[in-house]
DNA sequence: GTGAAAGCGCTAACAC
DNA sequence: GTGTTAGCGCTTTCAC
């Protein structure tokens, strides 16, 4: 900069004054450091510009994990908002709750000038890397449990997971079965909303099947589930784990929905495609994202009040519910 | 670090040191600043750092998609990686390839300060971005059109594709219909390798079906298919159009493989949970990423060359292929 | 080994 | 409007 500054016999200041359009200049002055720019093709060095305002236009993104449909499709939400708004987003994936991984993967996020964090607290990861986010950064968590001195956006997965399994109920079976996917704590919203239903119809609560984050891990439940005659209506994490639970119960002969009644939830892309398609609970994760970086834009720009953000999945019904098999339904079933 | 210095007794240099290992320091100090570090919670600022250095440790991923398998893969493999090296990831989206889109895009993601950028050219818009990225920056081209001064990473796709299409051919289909996802130029490896197996068999070509990203696109598609009664085989773009192409042949009663033969790409999760479950070809797509850094670094430690980095997909075979109905093949193929 | 001094390239604050 | 003077927070000479 200082070699168009010569170049254009003006000062610093000034190129950087036409460089930013912070104060006015002169047309002829304005010119000549246009000229000098073109000709020494000069490219403002971001870094000590960064240094030098000290107002990061960088938003990080914390999660567990960023390919799954879910984590996928949020952070695009942020990231398609953040853009609009001239912020750029940075991606720390943070592994496990581990405090050396959480510490690793953070240490080189917080140490880039930051104008604000989203954490993703869809898993305990995310929860984790939560605190290590240094006081007076500008944060919001997204889903998870509910948090008091930080600003939250959630989907009401516990109320849709609710009519979800009265959904089934409704069609006469006894219980409803539940497989759940990692969660941020204890009890996610989907399970809390299941056992809730269960409760208030009055009805056995199962006991829960416990799925990782992986389709073949749905399959290999499934295959239980059709061993176990007691079961008719399954309630799964999300889609991909139903998927995968109705491939399991498939491959031990059983028919979905004629045998079992299987529900997910988040309403992937290919829910609609599967055979038979998925009744599901439709999650606007993009909307999710969107809704974050308003929270936290605000909060960047001094609101300081702890805010709360809440949209409700819309069930989608499709083919994959039924009625109970009477043949099936006949064992006792396993209380939880 | 000045409160450092201060709190621990020594000068900010030696504080540096301790932080960088650049130089040796006394043990007693060393104590003493790394107490008062942990004390006052301290963080080193990197943009400070990569002033003073000239070494900033960002890398920016600028694609067309960040949510769809495959980029959402690569970029895994990309942070992974990069993680590992102390790197930060920053994400852009270029959501086409218009002069205005691209430009606001990279706007915000080039003012940063980047130790390189990585270009997914999956698509045109990822293409078009890489041509906004500032001469002299450590810059890797991922797939598409082969690049002649940027280094780059690839899947030999056509490869793979052409096993695929010799496949089908083995199984006895006359010819394969293609459908074929947005690609980042003319024609993408998976039509070329398709392409080429069928003049190497000295088969008809058909007409290429354009689908979108979307596996509902694939649905219209199978839909079509099932109603062309010259056509036996498809290959798809990838496995989510492959999906959506099972279900729309399902729904015009079509099954496959008896009916018609359907391979993917890219072996999806879910692809081996379809019924029937997916021929396809496998692409490692983390690795990709992984590789793909690994050049970028390269260039960012000096390495002049352009180098270019190339795997194999390799192919998963299940239930979704099978020999032609002969009823069905009987009719003539409408050549492309 | 360690501290003082001098930048890295830019913008902000202040005079003029 | 425009130049001068100070930093932003760190690393790097260079003496000691």
């Amino acid at each position: 900069m200082a070699n168009v500054a010569a170049r254009a016999g003006v000062s610093t200041p000034t190129v950087s004054r036409v460089l930013t359009g912070a104060a006015p200049v002169s047309p002829a002055k304005r010119a000549a450091v246009e000229a000098a720019i073109a000709e020494l093709k000069f490219t403002p060095n971001a870094v000590a510009r960064a240094l030098a305002t000290g107002q990061p236009r960088v938003i990080a993104v914390v999660a567990g994990n960023t390919s799954r449909y879910g984590y996928a499709e949020t952070i695009r939400g942020i990231e398609e908002t953040a853009r609009e708004d001239g912020y750029t987003v940075m991606i720390t994936v943070v592994e496990s709750g581990e405090d050396a991984v959480v510490d690793h993967a953070m240490a080189a996020t917080i140490a880039q000038p930051l104008a604000g964090v989203i954490a993703l607290k869809f898993d305990s990861a995310g929860a984790a890397a939560l605190r290590r986010v240094p006081p007076g950064t500008a944060l919001v968590a997204i889903s998870g449990a509910r948090e008091r001195s930080v600003s939250q956006a959630i989907l009401d997965e516990a109320g849709a997971a609710e009519e979800l399994t009265e959904l089934l109920l409704a069609h006469g079976h006894r219980t409803v079965s539940h497989v759940r996917v990692p969660a941020s704590r204890g009890e996610d919203g989907r399970t809390m909303g299941w056992r809730r239903a269960l409760q208030n119809a009055g009805r056995p609560i199962p006991e829960v099947f416990e799925a990782t984050w992986e389709p073949r891990s749905g399959e290999a439940i499934g295959r239980l589930i059709a061993l176990d005659r007691s079961i008719t209506a399954v309630l799964c994490g999300n889609d991909e784990i139903a998927m995968g639970v109705i491939r399991g119960l498939l491959v031990e002969g059983c028919t979905v929905p004629r045998d079992v009644s299987v529900v997910g939830f988040d309403d992937h892309p290919l829910a609609e495609m599967w055979s038979p398609p998925l009744t599901t609970a439709h999650q606007d994760f993009a909307g999710l994202g969107r809704r974050s970086f308003g929270l936290l834009k605000q909060q960047i720009e001094g609101v300081r009040d702890v805010q709360f953000s809440s949209a409700r999945p819309t069930l989608v019904v499709r083919g994959s519910v039924g009625a109970p098999n009477t043949a099936r339904g006949a064992a006792e079933p396993r209380d939880g």
